[in-house]
DNA sequence: GGTCGTTATGTTATGATATAACCCTTTAAA
DNA sequence: TTTAAAGGGTTATATCATAACATAACGACC
């Protein structure tokens, strides 16, 4: 298990990155996941940064790249690395960005600044309990849940 | 306060609406909004069922009605009414529900059934303990969070 | 009531996001 | 080595959302 590295802080995110893409290839070995060039590129693109990209940002760099140039070669690699879990969709961002903890099953909760746009992923393994008291009263079966959190991280409420 | 309505189980909807919709007058007159035509009519649509709808639906009601037919028309009363918590925006869907507990002050979150397209809103207060204390640990401020549950209701498992 | 800044509503045009449908290539299984 | 399934490229189109501008209605004030 690595170390918490608080996306918001600067760290060594070379290190970071690769640490994901560490345990990214040991779940591809387990899972023979087929991660195709274009698939794992598109990977290496999000974990870049820890901000969202959106299709059409991950697709100028894949075509720089000398991947296909139309939208469905975005958005297959990434559809796939999501299917997979290995990146998640930030609706409220129209955008993708790396999953933080691959193969840990967590149902995926984001922290996102308003003001630096950077994206926390948090760890947390279970449903929200008062969504789960509301899901038994409506005798709802919860598959999955999003949760997105809008505000400021640290850092930018600093600067202000 | 009103008897609780399933949202997925069949009700008298019209008094649910009803309901709602009495306490939104109570609202526009508490805080003196000015809820034109427009924005009266895009609410009573979106509670004319428990499914969100998109703004292009809306805009299509509205036209019928004599609104303007652009789709500027739909989105800036739908703009409105999500700003003054009249109304949700729900991102999974690309859609728009109008706010079941209108004054209420709450977080809203959200059970989506992939079945019926039917959307319960859940009137949980605060935010996530487990997103709490990710944002503690973070050093990040949140000022809105978004819960969206995809699952199936009872009643379309019961059909399955 | 008339003036005037603000808010609201309509328009045209365009931008941004996402998918359908088709064709050929690659992969891995029989 | 044949063959079905999955991948990856294309063109075209669907869907969702906003920018920019013009006119009309409102409401505070004199
Ligand atoms: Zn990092
Ligand atoms: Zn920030
Ligand atoms: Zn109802
Ligand atoms: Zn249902």
């Amino acid at each position: 298990m690595p170390a918490f590295q608080n996306a918001f802080e600067s760290h060594d995110h070379a290190h970071c990155a690769d640490d994901v893409l560490a345990r990214v290839r040991v779940i591809v070995q387990k899972n023979k996941l087929r991660l195709t060039p274009v698939r794992q590129r598109t990977l290496e693109i999000l974990l870049e940064s820890h901000k969202a990209l959106g299709a059409y940002e991950v697709l100028e760099r894949l075509a720089a790249e000398g991947f296909g140039h139309q939208p469905p070669v975005a958005y297959r690699a990434l559809d796939y690395l999501v299917e997979q879990g290995l990146a998640h969709r930030i609706r409220r961002l129209n955008g993708f960005a790396a999953c933080m903890y691959p193969g840990a099953d967590h149902e995926p909760a984001f922290l996102i600044c308003k003001s630096c746009d950077k994206v926390a992923e948090t760890k947390g393994s279970a449903f929200d309990p008062a969504l789960n008291q509301a899901a038994k009263t409506h005798g709802f079966h919860i598959e999955r849940s999003n949760i997105e959190a809008m505000g400021e991280c640290a850092s930018c409420k600093g600067v202000l």
